[in-house]
DNA sequence: AGTTTATGTCAGCCTTGTTGACTTTCCAAG
DNA sequence: CTTGGAAAGTCAACAAGGCTGACATAAACT
């Protein structure tokens, strides 16, 4: 496997060497690996209410930040209506979402998890946070900094402004 | 949003504000976004060739380690036969990549890239290395060692030897 | 000779994404 | 007060890429 052509130029003698093609293919790989363990145990849990991880993914930014809109959710969530509303139809028909119509503007729906919509929550952010919370604590704070650091330079920047305003917000 | 019940404990007066859930909540989603951004550009790519996400990983994991056996691509990949042979059906049908009859267990075949198969190997991985390129010079080396640190943790043990075993290949 | 292993393949199902077309509701500007 | 357009919901159709189950073949192993 050759190929070292692109991005490796001994800049200066000094510390560029984590900018290889070779130390960016592990970080690569890195991603890859990781982001299998980080859903792998909420997809274990889903699977017994028959859920998928679409719905995961709703239940979570609505426990996050509730009341938010259905166009909010689209935006953070990054699909379409049409997609979003098939799981947040079984949500709401299953009672695990509460659709508000908004009080200013009566167009919008706000959206709420109910007492079982918090259990479930609950139950799958449990999973996925012990997995983190192990990985965080062999890991150690400075390495979970910089963990975080890369991460957000890996966002597109209108997600990474999604992802600063809920730091705020919290 | 309360909920503050679980991972919280002030262990010690120290230095374990890294721990608790609101931090683990803000790694959460930032895997959620990255990960998104980290497969964006390969996405945009691939839908020129009317290829999908699996193809790139097959042909990742191909480039990565030319030669593998199906079976142990299957292992990598973390998916069903029937599912992969889909993928890399077209992929040799398309002449990207190439099957060989092995030499000693002729049951196996051993797989390699094409020349063109190559050649959407290094557009895919450019894209995609580019992008980490930019977030690891961002970050700079100790936030990256941090990064890669964290992400072998939260990856499954199974996985996590996959990973090194690639590592000492190169 | 019989069993196991590696691979491939057919058929069918599910989730979750997409587009496009259309309706209903309702705020707000003319 | 009417009308334009935004927000939301819905229907239909489709595709990618997971899955299971069943079965075929060739080669290796015992």
């Amino acid at each position: 496997m050759p190929d070292r052509g692109a991005g490796q130029k001994p800049t200066s003698g000094e510390g560029l060497l984590f900018l290889t093609d070779d130390q960016l293919r592990r970080g690569i790989e890195a991603m890859f690996f990781a982001y299998r363990g980080f859903t792998a145990d909420p997809d274990r849990i889903l699977q017994q209410y028959s859920y998928g991880r679409a719905h995961h993914r709703a239940i979570h930014f609505i426990k996050r930040s509730p009341g938010n809109t259905v166009n909010n959710l689209l935006d953070i969530l990054g699909v379409t209506k049409q997609s979003l509303n098939r799981v947040l139809r079984a949500l709401i028909e299953d009672g695990l979402v509460e659709s508000r119509v908004g009080k200013q503007d009566r167009r919008e729906r706000h959206l709420y998890l109910t007492e079982s919509g918090q259990e479930l929550e609950k139950e799958l952010s449990e999973a996925q946070r012990g997995r983190m919370r192990a990985a965080y604590r062999d890991a150690g704070p400075e390495a979970v900094a910089g963990f975080r650091q890369v991460l957000e330079q890996i966002m597109d920047p209108e997600m990474r402004s999604h992802f600063k305003t809920f730091k705020e917000n919290s």
